[in-house]
DNA sequence: TTGCTCCTCACGTCACGTGAGGTGGC
DNA sequence: TTGCTCCTCACGTCACGTGAGGTGGC
């Protein structure tokens, strides 16, 4: 295996076929060591890599799906013969997570420019235990807001199904421990348990508090704030984050929703 | 130095400190490596790192700009006093270009999951030299489309303001070599001088063809086929690519829009 | 003392870019 | 032969995560 093939004439130098492709030299040594664009001879002694024209194709479509930022991996994958479908419409799927957290991203750096990192006002409250009604769902950091907003319909829904009447406020229950999967859960006010929902009792004690004014999707400097707040004085917070809603979203324009953001502070010891 | 400080009954570990702040360990020792937040106080015998609760909001605040992809070194600079207009509006800016560079890939995206790498048709043809009124801009990858479309309105303007007709079709030059900075030029048949433009000549010769059907947006996959077909041949494309625009996008919809893509071959030796 | 916490390396990630230092090909 | 091309390391990028192996603190 170390002759050249007949029509060696063909045969391409590494430079002049990372021209014809629009490929770095190290791109392509890359994809041969990787296995993904094997020349088609290579010399045994010097190194030197040779490539026929025929492979510019696939040299083409690796550059193309790169430039679309297709993950080597993936487009190995492709070559292999992996169903287009599957790979891609994965590649697509994560593509449309990531561009919808860095819209959110750029929603809150256009907010901090506006109005600098927030220092909101805190205060200590009392809170007495409560019994709710209670739904959850597990979702991802970038659906937070979807699946509160599904939680909250079918909590309102199962109240009108069993005929009663929520208790007002409705309270958002958010872990504070940011991971890949995480529970948020919706409550209401009930005495009699609900059909469909989970009766439970949130916990009383003294909690720290902040209002947010403002649109949901910026909640996040709040909670900032406020455990910034809570850390600045040592005070280690306990459970989940709780959203207080004060509005109806139907009924108020985004900028003047007003949310009470309260955490759990340790019991005096 | 060796000391701890007077009040070390507020010194926290660096356990308790990342779980107050919802860091990780290893994010704040790296912080503390790049002097972006350095504990109150380092024991100089067993290396351990003790922070103070005031230490807590910077903390914070590192975390939520990282969660927003913010850049260590813009933190930094932020730390440091930069004006926040001039560091988050730079973010601000790449994140909205990253942006429409990922938009514009997801649709891309979409149009492979659909009808798979396209395989136009090309043929070779025979065109002679031209005499044209041109018009240029330097713009980055990203913003191709727009350049481009301002530079046809320019271009149609100065033959107005000429009181001259311009030579029917419009042509497109866009470089082979994908960089951040690169030229776009449009002309028009032009016998005489155009004030406002620059008069030049199109080369003739032999060129491949392909037509692409649809928005221009798009066109680049019609590219990829093109030099694939040249690549396959062994044709060393010259100059630039030529857009044949057919349909004047202000009367015609995206999907019927036909462009006809030319690249010249290498002259027969 | 037992565990738990913390320490410092060192390596891996992802897809290359950028030299350094040397040799092969025409 | 001169240059030009090509070669193989080796290191850097960015912000950490993940062990390995060991020690300090209460």
């Amino acid at each position: 295996m170390d002759d050249p093939p007949r029509d060696d004439a063909e045969l391409l130098a590494i430079g002049r076929f990372a021209r014809l492709c629009r490929l770095s030299i190290k791109q392509l040594r890359h994809y041969d060591e990787l296995g993904l664009l094997v020349p088609a001879w290579v010399d045994t002694r010097s190194g030197y890599r040779y490539y026929r024209p025929e492979q510019a194709r696939v040299a083409l479509t690796i550059g193309l799906l790169r430039s679309l930022d297709v993950p080597l991996a993936d487009i190995s994958q492709l070559l292999d013969g992996a169903p287009a479908a599957d790979v891609l419409g994965k590649v697509r799927d994560q593509l449309e997570a990531e561009l919808a957290r860095r819209q959110q991203s750029l929603v809150m750096l256009e907010r901090l420019l506006a109005d600098g990192v927030p220092r909101s006002e805190v205060s200590l409250v009392q809170v007495a235990p409560r019994r709710v009604a209670l739904v959850r769902d597990v979702t991802s950091p970038s659906r937070i807001g979807p699946a509160t907003s599904a939680c909250v319909r079918r909590l309102l829904d199962a109240f009108v199904a069993a005929g009663q009447v929520p208790g007002q406020p409705i309270i958002g229950l958010f872990p504070l421990d940011v991971t890949d999967e995480l529970t948020v859960a919706v409550t209401a006010g009930a005495d009699a348990p609900v059909a469909g929902t989970t009766a439970d009792l949130l916990p009383g004690g003294t909690f720290a508090s902040a209002t947010h004014l403002g649109p949901y999707g910026q909640i996040g400097l709040t909670a900032h704030a406020l455990l910034a707040w809570c850390g600045e004085r040592g005070h280690q917070p306990q459970g989940s984050l709780r959203e207080v809603y004060v509005n109806d979203p139907n009924t108020t324009p985004p900028d003047q929703l007003v949310t009470h953001l309260m955490i759990r502070l340790e019991d005096p010891s």
